[in-house]
DNA sequence: ATTCTCCTGTGATGTATATCACGATACAAG
DNA sequence: CTTGTATCGTGATATACATCACAGGAGAAT
């Protein structure tokens, strides 16, 4: 459970005005791992602060097909739930709980407030931003430059370093369906990677033993 | 050459003031068709609103492979160097110029001064921010999810859409390159709009014909 | 006109990945 | 224990695309 001195810790540029404020009106929203934080169409209105646990921000096709996007980690936000609150608009996107995770919610009408009052808030909203499109950057050099199993190990770094533990609970069935591939192939790839003594190998977990980086 | 009204007529949701400092301190640059604007590595000191042409921006991987981003058209502003500004940091990017094109530069301290004065540069450059996302993540669905065939498809129609004609001044080798493809396969592609009569294919040039949208 | 260079067309072959088919294993529920 | 339901392994085959090899044509330069 995060308190009040974690928000402060996360969020120490903040000016200590504006750091009252996001304490007094936010509102501490809870999701358990797996849970869903926003889905395609839904609407949204508020801005969503990570304080604790991992978020997952991923897109879908009307097939089922998913991209993963990024993961969002304490202090972070999603630059999505920023602009699409400032507009009223829908999300195209879905963000899903991988842990157990404690977010801070935001009315919208704040955001703009706060944006011509406090620099610090301004500040956030931009770098927020920046890194949010740096990582899809990457998320889309990866996707459009790098064969299946270099993936597969990108995959794998995230995760051990979002979750920060060596063990990812995952099915091949759901690692192929993050990866846009299919069981078998991952399958095949993952005994390579054992193989090669990079990981090992348990039913329905990976346990990461070394990966080159 | 744009004038100060065309200016005007751009960005007519910005407040008087704004727009008056706008064209006071904005500093026009022209490039001709197929110049750089910006390039991979190299510092941003200043934001880039487009006022005439278009400009592509897209990114190179070490081996020069590229994947085009998206386009930028009168009005519109690129986020890129709108944070990585803010931020004295240098891009990952490249921007070119796919015709002859004008811009208004706008140095990186005013940026940060307007967003705390002007409630609709604010607005403005939160907006240039969601545009840019969402083209980026149609982008990324595009790569993700779609065969070459309906990729070919949708890059005339950006083009076409872009340049505002139905001729692409374009090898086949400079559209494998965008599509990071290869010409042989382009040709065998192009080969098949042309028979269903889509397109009609002259030397260095793609004529669209009718595309089924 | 000749040569050179760039653009294009096309068959043959290679490679990564998807899909199909099937069996084996593990765990949960009855 | 038995049965059902996920999960995993693996060979065979299919598909999309890349790569190779080569040839013909168009325009620029000499």
């Amino acid at each position: 459970m995060a308190t009040a001195s974690d928000t402060q810790r996360l969020f120490q540029q903040f000016e200590p005005e504006l750091l009252k404020k996001v304490q007094q009106v936010g509102l501490v929203r809870k999701f358990k791992a797996e849970d869903y934080l926003m889905q395609t169409g839904q609407q949204i209105r508020s801005a969503v602060l990570v304080l604790d646990g991992v978020v997952k921000v991923f897109r879908e096709d009307d097939e089922g097909n998913e991209v993963f996007m990024y993961n969002l980690h304490p202090g972070e936000a999603c630059a999505i739930s920023m602009t699409c609150a400032a507009r009223q608009l829908s999300s195209q996107i879905m963000a899903k709980a991988l842990v157990d995770t404690e977010v801070l919610v935001i009315p919208v009408e704040l955001m703009d407030e706060w944006a011509l009052k406090y620099r610090s808030w301004y500040q956030f909203v931009l770098e927020t931003y920046r890194a949010r499109f740096e990582e899809l950057l990457d998320t889309l050099d990866h996707i459009a430059f790098r064969n299946l199993d270099e993936r597969l190990l990108w995959y794998l770094k995230q995760h051990q370093k979002s979750l920060k533990s060596n063990f990812i609970k995952a099915s091949f069935t759901d690692i192929a369906l993050e990866l846009n591939s299919s069981r078998e192939v991952i399958s095949r790839l993952m005994k390579k990677l054992a193989e090669k003594g990079h990981v090992k190998l348990h039913k329905n977990e990976v346990e990461i033993l070394h990966l080159k980086m």
